[in-house]
DNA sequence: CCAAAAGTGTTAACATTACACCCATGG
DNA sequence: CCATGGGTGTAATGTTAACACTTTTGG
């Protein structure tokens, strides 16, 4: 596997988002690169990404990428836009990194974007070289290349599928409350649902399996536990006009 | 103008459907390559597509294949999803193609898939020297590099989004019926739908604008036509939580 | 016994489904 | 005057939205 040879103009970016029932995370590594004194010349942030083996599929280059983060397979993943810009690694810094790495700043790079969905907070610490960390959404600030554009962009494909698709379970435990999950999309839309309503809602999803289970330790009345099940959801899935104002 | 570089190794695929009022059709273009003594080596046929200028964002290189075919600016046109597995130009037909047009058959290409709605019939016959025509969806056979795939991936898609968002109207004139409506969404959908229901649920739309005009010349009751509104649309969209069953 | 979150039901407004007949036009 | 597609209403069922109180647990 050592001499696999990387692809020098095809990369994949990661988003990889993260749910710790506060708030929406996302996963950002450190980018510092040094002086010849030692110093720094500068230090930012960027999401996670790298470029694709030739031999490798890019939904393969992707999950390299979040295997080596997190050590974990079958993530939710979805490829969501591609960039290539011809200025989307143009920025001083940007070069100065390229240049760094012995790459060449002035080749074009498309970068496919991908989106993940995390049920859990593990993830390594440190990645080729460079801190790792989860960091709320909303404090993200301005990022290396074009990652304020993809991450962006990233917020809406997915904000969009969620509104549509089963996917919010993938953000919890596989057992899960629902109220955990109503504070999923509560969060993620930024809106609020009343809980017998949003109960109601849920009730009629056959694919979402209550558990004769109940959590523990908690200081109040536990919650009864769920599970998705996507075969069921693949069985009674209809899709249905909707286009409505 | 004529000494913009091409890129080799990132091009887009446009999957340009067509309705006709009976079917849905998509634009494809004659693939044949000339054997040294006149005759042909194979024929085929692909899907549009071409690589993009280093100057050029994708977006401009698909709205250019655009407007080389149809001579119209402003078409729906959207991305949504790109190519890049190892072997998707390696049959012998396609690296037989790519040699004689003097490209390298082993370079890893990366190809952004587009699709549009026409809203009209009107096309060139010819582009970069090659015919051009509609051809029924159903009716499609084998295509030229990996355009199946393309060419399935882009009507899962076009679905997708027909479904929630009202893109229905891209495929026909500005001022439309009811009736050709309806038909747009019962032939992509494979479904009928009742025709005073119908008429119910796009009467709320606000968006579907009603006009003091009616079809002229047609052999029963002339019917009303009617236009879509973005800006009313944008205006009064909002987002439903719908991940039903 | 207190704090915290879980869990539950009703009503009114609106949306969906199923279903059949007359109307306006061109030929 | 006929063939063609346009246009319309009602009733039953299901969905949404608004709203408040009791229960179970740990500390």
């Amino acid at each position: 596997m050592s001499n696999r040879k990387l692809n020098n103009y095809i990369s994949v970016d990661c988003v990889i988002f993260g749910f710790d029932s506060e708030k929406l995370n996302v996963l950002v590594v450190d980018r510092t690169l040094k002086a010849d004194d030692g110093s720094d010349e500068f230090s930012d942030l960027t999401l996670t990404g790298n470029h694709i083996y030739e031999d490798e599929t890019i939904v393969e280059a992707a999950d390299r990428i979040l295997y080596d983060l997190t050590g974990l397979r079958n993530i939710y993943l979805e490829q969501f836009k591609t960039f290539a810009a011809p200025d989307r690694l143009k920025k001083e810094n940007d070069r100065k990194w390229l240049l760094h790495d012995n790459r060449d700043p002035d080749k074009r790079i498309v970068s496919i974007g991908f989106f993940a969905l995390l049920a859990t907070q593990k993830v390594t610490l440190e990645w080729k070289g460079r801190n790792v960390r989860w960091m709320p959404v909303e404090e993200v600030g301005e990022l290396g290349f074009d990652h304020n554009l993809i991450l962006s962009e990233a917020l809406v494909a997915m904000r969009n599928k969620l509104i549509h698709e089963p996917i919010g379970f993938e953000l919890l435990p596989d057992k899960f409350t629902l109220s955990q999950l109503q504070k999923v999309y509560e969060i993620i839309l930024d809106t609020t649902f009343d809980k017998r309503n949003f109960r109601k809602k849920v009730g009629r999803m056959k694919y979402l399996i209550p558990l004769d289970e109940k959590q523990k330790g908690v200081a109040h009345k536990p919650a009864r536990l769920y599970m998705f099940s996507r075969e069921v959801y693949e069985k009674t899935r209809k899709e249905i006009l909707n286009f409505l104002v």
